[in-house]
DNA sequence: AGTATAGGCGAACATATGTTCTCTGTCAAG
DNA sequence: CTTGACAGAGAACATATGTTCGCCTATACT
């Protein structure tokens, strides 16, 4: 009939917070979208809507939640879908680690210009001492311009090729982004 | 006052749908979210929403769009970002392959397992034979059970390093997944 | 004791939502 | 010229939406 509050100390409110995170994850995960209100409701087991707003409010004071200026919720952590850790030799992540992950989306990472953007498949080796071995795949981003050593796909006597753009004066318009600066490519 | 149709040919028709679908997919990458049937009206230039409701029962019926069992669009074709293309050799991509080319999320492609899936930096270079330099990134996914020919990050002697998984037998609990069969891995 | 606070329920409200209906104008085919 | 198909407008409807208010209970703090 009525509410019964179970209190709870610190660490279990955050992973009571963490847990409904969590589950508005999931949902956004499964249906490509952000629940409702009620939605949340059946999520969080809260059977009133205005419980729901206020929930909804602490997770907004708490940044893990925005919303529009029509009120409806927009993924900005959910969205992100990996977590990030350390080097290698620094060890392997522990449970606690794991804890201050930040997360990331591959896309956003390594995807600057939409539009502009391919998955190209390498079947040569000439660029097999930058890391990149036939069979990889490459991300190739034809909106930018490319600077002085840069990994580029130029065009060589009719027959495209990868290489290192090395000096100015080759009309080359086609470059491989590097998303991590010393790092020009992406191979997989 | 009345609405006055432009008929058009089928080109100019396949472009007004590829236009909408880009007003769409311009809105979900935008705000996070499909856009709702008074703001496809926004984006389509139209002022009824039972017009909307026609045209977006014509992008369903082509596949574009899907709707939930509620109603509410759903993203597919949209929430993917990059297109796919060839081979480096095969010939840089003409805007008529652009056309076909099948389009994929990054996310979607190289993340199997969201919850157990995590990025490291390699420091050392004991996988550079692999295509692994030091200050790549590697995708782990420690929800896998190892294969054997995998690469895996081990502990070896208190020390974490990526070594092949060669036999059984090693109490190895880690391994990197490959997201393209014999292309263990991703650097970048 | 009493008071305050936090979290939840339920009702109410204005608006937004998806859906269906009829109607109007334009174009192409008969 | 007539007919039918098509695309859009406009109104209507049932439901879902976000939001606010008042009331409740259980704990925490004087």
């Amino acid at each position: 009939m009525f509410a019964y509050t179970i209190l709870m100390n610190k660490s279990q409110e955050d992973d009571k917070l963490k847990s409904r995170i969590v589950g508005i994850s999931a949902f956004f995960h499964q249906n490509g979208r952000m629940p409702s209100f009620s939605e949340i409701g059946e999520i969080f087991h809260l059977s009133s809507k205005s419980s729901v707003y206020k929930a909804v409010g602490k997770l907004e004071s708490k940044g893990v939640l925005i919303k529009d200026k029509k009120g409806k919720l927009i993924p900005v952590s959910i969205k992100s879908t990996v977590k990030v850790l350390g080097t290698v030799e620094a060890g392997f992540p522990s449970p606690a680690e794991e804890e201050l992950a930040d997360t990331l989306s591959l896309d956003d990472l390594l995807i600057k210009n939409r539009e502009a953007t391919f998955l190209l498949k390498v079947s040569g080796d000439s660029m097999s001492e930058a890391g990149i071995l036939p069979g990889d795949m490459v991300i190739v981003d034809k909106g930018e311009t490319p600077k002085s050593g840069d990994i580029v796909i130029a065009e060589v006597d009719g027959e495209w090729t990868m290489k290192y753009l090395k000096v100015r004066g080759e009309n080359v318009t086609l470059i491989l982004v590097p998303p991590v600066k010393n790092e020009p490519t992406c191979s997989l």
